[in-house]
DNA sequence: AACAACCACAACCGCTTCACA
DNA sequence: TTGTGAAGCGGTTGTGGTTGT
């Protein structure tokens, strides 16, 4: 078997499955140094693994409150609807789950919830899809979530900050500008399975108690929509909907 | 019992964004 | 303003357990 060139390089960094001896050694390193420099942990703790790898196990399983184990219905819930609404945006849903990451919300979701949802399930046929074959291929902008119509982003980078960011102009958008074929659906172009907005900042522009309704939250009694918003807004991020409210 | 198929989740990969020199 | 490393993100793959034949 030939080596990589990658493993010619590093050849110690160890991967796979974490050794309940490596979380411990991981986990009483970040409690003595914090967490941060994650590039310099390996070294450090005499731990054979990569930063990414170190940094992706504390922050899925060995940070402190992660909560492990079943989902509640509540949680649950949640999700789907934070789904519908945002896409693919596991972190931002994540956020408002406390104790759960991305990467479980994720999973849970590509396991449990998007069963539910037959007609955006991806097939491995799909030529609009990501598929190993494709992965290194850079996805269109304009590539569909699945079961959603939610502000997908493009491939990779962290959502959040986009939307702080000072783009204003949208590929898509002004893209989609030019699309006759579907008068009915201006947003949605025909092969594209599902409708989605794959532009950040419109979610500023939805109203926040449409959002309410969207998750759910709203009783109607409220006296404010930060009230309506409260028992969502746990977490520390889902800046969209904070910087909306206020 | 042995094997295959399926499922759930952990981990990896490639990319973008940010912070800072 | 630009370059670079670190961090964060979502998509995808790998692995181990479970179920069916």
């Amino acid at each position: 078997m030939e080596r990589t060139e990658r493993e010619v390089l590093k050849p110690q960094l160890k991967k796979g499955l974490w050794k309940p001896e490596e979380d411990l050694i991981l986990k009483k390193y970040v409690e003595t140094h914090g967490e941060g420099n994650w590039a310099t942990v390996s070294e450090r703790s005499g731990l054979m693994r990569g930063g990414k790898s170190c940094r992706l196990r504390w922050k899925n399983y060995l940070r402190p409150n992660i909560k492990h184990g079943m989902m509640s219905e509540a949680e649950e819930d949640l999700i789907i609807r934070m789904h519908k609404l945002l896409g693919n945006r596991w972190s931002l849903i994540a956020g408002r789950l406390p104790g759960r990451t991305d990467n479980e919300v994720k999973n849970y979701w590509n396991t449990h919830l998007n069963k539910r949802c037959p007609q955006g399930k991806r097939k491995k046929d799909d030529s609009n899809t990501t598929t190993s074959t494709n992965k290194k291929v850079r996805r269109s902008p304009h590539s569909r979530p699945i079961c959603s119509a939610s502000p997908k982003n493009t491939a990779g980078g962290s959502n959040e900050r986009k939307e702080e960011g000072s783009r204003v102009t949208n590929p898509w958008l002004e893209e989609t500008k030019s699309f006759d074929h579907d008068a009915e659906y201006p947003l949605s172009p025909a092969n594209y399975t599902t409708f989605f907005y794959d532009y950040e900042p419109f979610i500023p522009l939805l109203d926040s108690f449409a959002l309410c309704e969207a998750l759910g939250c709203c009783s109607g009694e409220e006296t404010s929509q930060a009230d309506c918003m409260q028992p969502l807004m746990a977490g520390p991020t889902l800046s969209v909907q904070e910087s909306h409210l206020n």
